[in-house]
DNA sequence: TCACTATGGGAAAAGGTTTTCTCATGTCGA
DNA sequence: TCGACATGAGAAAACCTTTTCCCATAGTGA
């Protein structure tokens, strides 16, 4: 009588016993449907609830799951949990947020928090395709999906195609008429750097300049003053590996008198709108789909908690390009 | 026998009864401290955890609060769940977060899922302290706590202290020797926005101008634009109501041949660092404390949840005054 | 030797739900 | 009328842990 009602209260005020009323609810068992039909209307009536944990000690399904992340501003996680939480809801299930930084200590201590739990899986995701979070999650009792960050070779890894999303936005610069096109983007030592870096030579030609540095504005102010400076010919089309090397470029060129897009055409990646819609001109980017990325690592891991078997391996879901003003126009809009 | 150990293997392993496991475990009851320290040990050996559904549905505790927010970019939501999980994860809570955009039945789905699953209490949170989330959380079974969103007047609220941190920034701007102070800031019917702008003409005379605005880089440009070109007394220094629009002012400035700090010093306000920082020069600014906020909404809703009982109010946590170039560097640093 | 107490540890109930098994009643065909 | 069977609904076990109550055993004092 602790305030929550119980099917024990429910049970009584049908006048029929617990199991029956458990039977009604879930459509289980044999019963008359006029029986059936006034236990869910009573149910309904005295705001029935069945408690979520006696339900997951006997069915050792909690219909919770854990995302584990070391995003600490969250630009990644944020689109990725939206689309885990958008999917999983309508099945019943709530997310659990756990943000580790960089620190092995409170990854454990995180993890093991939800494996008290009962978790039904957990999905991992970061910062950075090529480097995984600072805890072992190989060999959990259940299932393990990472999303944008570094999986085990035998585990379910979602990505973003990056190879195909900077072949989107290169030939997209082709396609609007610029010829001389140059790449301004972050440390080679990145694995998504090297495949948008290779996709951009690969439709560019091998002799259109690839300038590595950092994920910073003030990079992007560099590199447009080594392109402009150093004598060689000036690009009119410059693809940058992130928004914020996008936005630092378009600044650097309107303090130099140079017109975006009338003289050259910028195309950043990430879609980060926040940034992307406040630089002016608005900036057209390579959005990854992070939404619809973790959409289907939450499905994923639904599927493979409820005891589905799934091949594993590296998945690369396709990018698209959002067309703004910092290429001309929208073409499509 | 599916995997996990339970306390029946616990019992087995360390030849004894399943009650004087858990009564070993936990440190009750009386048994030869010997026996108690083998039971441990071998608990620790064997990787025994207990199931924290089972132990919850005994104490009706779950060690776990649901944090639902409508802020979509996470701006303010990630640093405030940040200080929630720092502060709980300690206690063993783990904290579901639900982004309900502003959709009521969304809400009610979460809100629903969260009572099902036991939360030991909910904390809401917002992008903006004088509206309140779409969903009803009035008379739910669980202490509710309010975090950076507007609360019933009967309930525990936590927010900044906006007049205190723009009184910061006003008086800083005019101890490093500025007098033509201007306030460029938000739309006027934002509560926040009234109390610093009441604030800043406290502090910098009733003639000093404030220019209501929207939140965006380009009212900063527009405001910029008005001081300069009509004809009135122009300003050395700005307060600008959120980092976006200092941003704007500044390049707007920069644009101009105004020197940032030399000729005109401009403050910002959330400290959303990944703007501030790279702003050129770098933003001072007045950063909310939402970290802090955080884990005091958390170690709030826990002592509720714990029954202790306290005073219901609003709660207005001091801001600080994050000091970096654009105010002529750092004076205490 | 007996009654009593302290000590160590076990049995069982409780928490809320689901599921399997069992039982009672009624209907039908032979 | 009897057996077979379908129907409707209840009893009990199970999930895992904690806690209360109880029972042995050994030790102590008279």
């Amino acid at each position: 009588m602790s305030g929550r009602v119980t099917i024990r209260d429910l049970a009584r005020a049908a006048g029929v016993s617990v199991s029956t009323a458990s039977k009604a609810l879930n459509d289980n068992g044999r019963m008359a449907d006029e029986t059936r039909a006034r236990i869910k209307r009573i149910a309904s009536e005295i705001g029935f609830r069945p408690n979520a944990l006696a339900r997951g000690l006997l069915s050792s399904r909690s219909f919770t799951v854990g995302l584990l992340t070391n995003d600490t501003y969250g630009r990644f996680t944020l689109p990725v949990m939206a689309g885990i939480s958008e999917a999983l809801v309508d099945h019943g299930v709530s997310v659990f947020l756990c943000a580790i930084e960089d620190d092995p200590a409170l990854g454990k201590i995180h993890v093991d928090a939800m494996l008290d739990k009962q978790v039904d899986g957990i999905i991992a995701t970061g910062k950075r395709v090529d480097r995984s979070l600072p805890v072992d999650l190989a060999g959990l009792p259940v299932p393990v999906v990472y999303a944008f960050t570094a999986g085990t070779p035998d585990s379910v890894t979602f990505t973003a195609d990056d190879a195909q999303g900077a072949g989107l936005a290169t030939a997209w610069l082709r396609e609007i008429g610029r010829r001389r096109l140059a790449h301004v983007t972050g440390p080679e030592d990145f694995a998504s750097v090297r495949e948008r870096a290779f996709a951009f030579a690969s439709e560019a030609g091998g002799n259109a300049p690839i300038l590595y540095g950092v994920w910073s504005e003030s990079w992007g102010h560099e590199a447009v003053a080594r392109l402009w400076d150093d004598g060689g010919e000036r690009p009119d089309g410059i693809f940058c590996g992130n928004d914020q090397i996008a936005r630092g470029v378009i600044d650097a060129l309107r303090e130099r008198g140079v017109k975006v897009p009338g003289d050259v055409a910028v195309i950043g990646f990430d879609n980060w709108e926040i940034l992307a819609q406040q630089t002016r001109p608005p900036l057209t980017t390579v959005d990854m789909n992070l939404k619809e990325l973790g959409r289907e690592a939450g499905l994923m891991v639904l599927s493979l908690a409820e005891g589905r078997t799934v091949e594993p391996g590296l998945r690369k879901l396709p990018c698209k390009l959002v067309v703004r003003q910092s290429c001309g126009g929208a073409r499509y809009a």
